[in-house]
DNA sequence: AATATTATTGATCAGATGCTCAATATGTCA
DNA sequence: TGACATATTGAGCATCTGATCAATAATATT
């Protein structure tokens, strides 16, 4: 069945077949190189999220209604394919307004807190952004794990300097990160990214309002690092007034 | 190099090499097939839970120091090593003794919640555990789905009820779980499972001090539950203590 | 309309991978 | 000590899978 020495009359007896059903007499599609690989790219995204990367070539192109070796034409291995999912997926994807939101003074800290995580949520519980996330973590890909040191770093450090200065606490200069205050933001981190496993990985619902839940967890939060706050400034020497005063 | 039509002369020169170096003269150990099952067993936790279920049976193999012959010998098929592995990870994994803490009423609710997390999270924290059950889970496994809801509703239930219990509201049999109480107790179980995943996932380092961390978060946790049934009581019909009273 | 360009195909290859089986060697028991 | 039962081996099979390339056909150009 596979191989027959019968010579490829693809179009022997009807032509212009173009009628919806058979992938048989369906004209062939030419597409630029760009619209082509742009399409392989989104496809080969949804498809490696749902199987994993050690899903099938084949697979995938039948999938994208195409032939393996117009895959292969465009990303030239598998791996680069995947190199270039981990750079759409990974690269340029920190918004620069979020260290706005964060950052604006002139705004309630809380309030900042709940619109950065409202926003920010919507990439950690995106489908495809999640699953591929976790699969090329497992996968020991470098570039996750430094996405995720990339984000905490940056994430923590803007929150803690923000938290800090609300409760005239010394600036992250002056006094590092502690592990108390570390721990209480991958604590709020946790709990958000695992609305999204909930829902991509073990199909147990996800809240019916997922704003409002991600809000309500930042609202506590924001008590829990107040209470934080408070507590750890007993056994430091500035008190919290005089910091405020020195700055403005 | 591969295939030799040399005779397999397998002791020519050296027959009793049972040096420390090559593998070549090593003795060959056999052992009953009870031990030489559990100790396949317990190799490919360790292989798959690294590797992800698609890790090679020869890899495997080669890494228990048996030929794959041999493997195929006590577990027929891959799948059926597989499923036997999801069973010694997923079966029988609830501990008994997780009730009795919970519902043991003449201990501080607090310290209970404490002591079963601190317990409980040995398992979630576990490198082989944890991974297979991400891989199992992102791979579709219905037994990782069955497992986190069946978790889930038993910890919830309990943890709810007893919430209810001490703070004089309605029983889960009078009144089932809201959301905001489901949530509260999904964002207690991400905080905790996220420290796993930031070690055996994501590489960026766990807290220094687990079981104190733990703590802490609970400790957290009780507090925004305590808050969340005080808020709840206002809207509702019978007032905390008369429960209590019709209950002793 | 004829020609040129190149996007697309599908048969095919080489190496990987799950699994088998006849041959072999180990421990045990008489 | 010799013979038996069987745990263990490793070459080998069939299929799968990433990747190739000459042939083909859709569009652009003249």
């Amino acid at each position: 069945m596979k191989r027959s020495s019968a010579p490829p009359a693809r179009r022997g007896a009807k032509p212009e077949r173009t009628g919806p059903r058979a992938k048989r007499g369906i004209k062939r599609v030419r597409l630029s190189p760009e619209a082509r690989s742009d399409l392989i790219l989104r496809g080969a995204i949804r498809f490696f999220a749902e199987r994993g990367f050690q899903g099938q070539t084949r697979d995938l192109a039948k999938q994208l209604g195409i032939s393996t070796g117009l895959l292969f034409r465009y990303f030239p291995t598998k791996d680069a394919l995947i190199d270039r999912i981990y750079e759409e997926i990974f690269e340029g994807r920190w918004k620069p307004e979020w260290d706005e939101i964060l950052g604006n003074r002139s705004r309630d800290l809380r309030e900042r807190l709940i619109a950065f995580y409202l926003d920010y949520s919507q990439m950690l519980h995106d489908y495809e952004w999640g699953r591929i996330y976790l699969y090329s973590g497992l996968g020991g890909a470098g570039i996750a794990q430094r996405f995720a040191r990339m984000v905490t770093d940056r994430v923590y450090a803007r929150e803690a300097d923000e938290l800090r200065h609300e409760f005239g606490r010394q600036d992250l200069a002056a006094e590092p990160l502690s592990e108390p205050e570390i721990e209480l933001m991958w604590s709020l981190h946790g709990s958000i990214f695992y609305i999204g496993l909930r829902k991509w990985v073990y199909n147990v619902g996800g809240p019916s309002d997922v704003p409002g839940t991600v809000t309500q967890i930042v609202e506590r939060f924001y008590v829990n690092a107040a209470e934080l706050m408070r507590s750890v400034a007993d056994t430091k020497k500035p008190p919290a007034r005089k910091r405020r005063l020195l700055a403005s």
